[in-house]
DNA sequence: CGCATAGTTGACTACGCTCAACCCTGGTGG
DNA sequence: CCACCAGGGTTGAGCGTAGTCAACTATGCG
């Protein structure tokens, strides 16, 4: 029932037989914008981000694959990875040909309806990431992103990366992030150690 | 076999069956934030926005939704809707139980994956924004944006809203937008009549 | 041990937002 | 038919916030 490209048992034998696996270091490309796009991943293990470039040169960071997700699977519908896919903490991926991907999509709605479920939950982070990205104040921003951040019911929240990464998430400027948080923590609204900061929320 | 929710003669039977009309005048909502996700829509005519309000009140709009495509299909793995869907020009609106739809996706994967190509470019829209959102300058952010919105190999481009509501989708101020036009269409770089743009383009 | 990079803070700058005034258009009602 | 009004479009002036540059400390890695 449970499809998931990250457990290749859980898969149809074709896919599961069509699979292969490989290792990456930290700062390697999976694959280019614009490469042909024949492969459909998932992460056994490690940290990739998707990202592209603007014509000013910065980093947009389309989503950050955690182990036992899967990413470009939009492969299927074009011919050329539309992003870069830059490995950033050692990882192992498993490569779906994406032919194969097709295959078995045509005769399998339990993996069609799983593929759509992936699709929905990549939708969703998107829209909230431009939902901050239209919050004018950094301020704001930034406790609206701790805010969603925190899991439901909880006021700590602990980042596997760096505030430099988190200030390109949120389009601001490293300065201005620690600046803010570190404004938030004088008046009490956060606590900090590290990486892990704590909200201390009498507000929603 | 091409299945579309705008065409009810494409699809199996029982989904035809299932849908009901609705016409709405510019201004009403068709549904809110956090109503009940019950419903999936397709738009036969008219012109539908999806938005949803920032803490600081800012309109965020994620998706202009028009005639003969597919709109709020995530309702099929959440309870609630997630966004507003707000009627700009009249419209006409066909209604699918999501119920139904969920029925007929398990058995059809044909159905599911005309789903899966529509989540896929819901998703490519979704990361254009977040990629112009990326730029910094307001000029270059606006000159990306023409590129965008030109089809390949044109360079005029008819905006068929108001330049207030671009600035918005942009993330600018609709001074910002006008003034900025004003300087690309004294620069040379762009020409302007009324809400027809041409781009004057010995670059890229 | 030393280097590269993250984190931190200060000072200055610049860009885009706000407010304000004005023109123009289309739509509505008297 | 005209008067009015609402809203979009346009431009100016001033301000505020976030970016930039710079110096320095802390941290991790070879």
């Amino acid at each position: 029932m449970a499809m998931d490209l990250s457990v290749p048992d859980s898969l149809p034998s074709q896919l599961r037989d069509g699979a292969n696996y490989q290792n990456f270091v930290a700062g390697q490309v999976l694959f280019h914008h614009r490469d042909p796009a024949k492969y459909i991943f998932a992460l056994e293990v490690g940290r990739i981000r998707l990202v592209r470039y603007t014509c000013e040169g910065n980093l947009v960071v389309f989503q950050i694959v955690r182990a036992g997700e899967s990413f470009a699977e939009s492969a299927l519908f074009t011919e050329l990875y539309h992003c870069n896919a830059v490995v950033d903490v050692p990882s192992r991926v498993i490569c779906y040909p994406k032919t194969v991907v097709w295959e078995v999509l045509q005769n399998n709605s339990d993996l069609a309806l799983s593929f759509l479920r992936r699709f929905e939950r990549k939708n969703q982070s998107l829209k909230t990431l431009l939902e901050l990205r239209s919050i004018h104040s950094a301020r704001d921003r930034i406790l609206q992103y701790l805010l969603f951040s925190a899991s439901p019911g909880e006021t700590t929240i602990v980042f596997d990366r760096s505030y430099k990464d988190i200030a390109n998430e949120l389009g601001l400027s490293p300065e201005t992030l620690y600046r803010t948080l570190a404004e938030l923590e004088r008046e009490k609204i956060i606590t900090r150690h590290g990486r892990q900061v704590e909200l201390v929320t009498p507000q929603i």
